[in-house]
DNA sequence: GTCTATATATAGATAGAC
DNA sequence: GTCTATCTATATATAGAC
């Protein structure tokens, strides 16, 4: 379904919606806003986007998610070591609109058709949480790290590194956002408690 | 503001509205949402609360921030050491309808009027935040846990507690909220890598 | 305290000109 | 590919009866 042919105009509209509906959500957004955003009228998004609303929601979200399965593939790839993979990981998720997976799965599912919502779900998990579990399961047979429940932990991994996001909004940001993942992943794998070892490894 | 005199009825409405803005926000939750869930019509809301639905979601939502802080500084004083102190106020915070502070910054927040948005916000960092942060900051006098960046770690904790919430939709719940809140926090405080320790303090 | 009826605003969507 | 004009549906909000 909506395979478009694609042109400049086209992609145009799919941008800007994606990144509207990754900042404030499916309910949010208008399609008048998105039409500002693009400086054209609301009327003439359903050239693009005969489907309206909400294909164009589904169109970019699903290639969104794509997108950070061969993101977060290759930038796990790239490197040897959960602490370096783990740091790859984050600079791809915060190269790109957040996800938001609480919001997606909580305002905008609920608020589509069932039969999108469902494929959306079941390719979150795909995209996002298994290519992460597959890196920390490795990480596990390696003794680099102990793990009890993986997909919980890759799912935290991920709205770890996009609250990074958010502290632009709370203030106090001392730090650019790839130092701020990287605190949070060597609390993750080193934990807050001293450890007193004699060769740390970083 | 918003000094209605407390009824029965009244406070359901609060409490029906509280719990349906905080599963999907405020744009995606209507007033007649909120109305079939306490079994009236729409119109019948403006009699509790006459200011409308802003009126109604910076009430609920200032309200749920202060009972935070009530709830937090309990949980947090009454056990020591920072582990059980950080299961307690996890405990606390999966009592309560979550507050989602990344939608709330980005999505619901900018969907109402400034000066109601900016009070929320800097609320937001009194009542959830600080309390965590103070805890934090004392755990680290007493070397229990070394610290680099509090706020951000707050912040982080809270959205990591919030974020078991989410285990439920995404599916494979083996375990309680609780057990999940406890496990997120053995990682926070130990790490994914393996210590080898003579005695684990747990 | 809740109702019906309705005013008003805004959103998504369609038709057809250019 | 974008426009104007407009339809339709839905949301917030108001007025007044019970």
């Amino acid at each position: 379904m909506s395979d478009q042919q694609p042109s400049e105009a086209r992609e145009r509209v799919l941008l800007l919606a994606e990144a509207l509906f990754s900042e404030r959500g499916y309910d949010s957004v208008t399609l008048r806003d998105i039409a500002e955003a693009i400086g054209i009228r609301q009327a003439s998004l359903y050239h693009h986007v005969p489907g309206g609303k909400e294909q164009l929601y589904v169109e970019v979200t699903e290639r969104g998610l794509q997108r950070h399965q061969a993101g977060l593939e290759a930038a796990l790839a790239t490197t040897s070591g959960i602490r370096a993979q783990l740091r790859a990981a984050a600079r791809w998720l915060l190269s790109q609109p957040p996800m938001n997976l609480s919001r997606l799965v909580r305002s905008d599912l609920p608020a589509i058709a069932r039969e999108h919502a469902d494929r959306l779900l079941a390719t979150s998990y795909t995209t996002l949480f298994a290519p992460i579990e597959r890196a920390l399961l490795a990480a596990e047979r390696t003794a680099e790290i102990k793990l009890h429940n993986p997909i919980l932990l890759a799912a935290t991994f991920i709205s770890l590194i996009e609250g990074v996001w958010d502290a632009d909004y709370v203030g106090a940001v001392r730090h650019t956002h790839a130092e701020m993942a990287d605190e949070l992943i060597d609390i993750l794998l080193d934990g807050l408690r001293p450890r007193d070892e004699h060769l740390l490894v970083r």
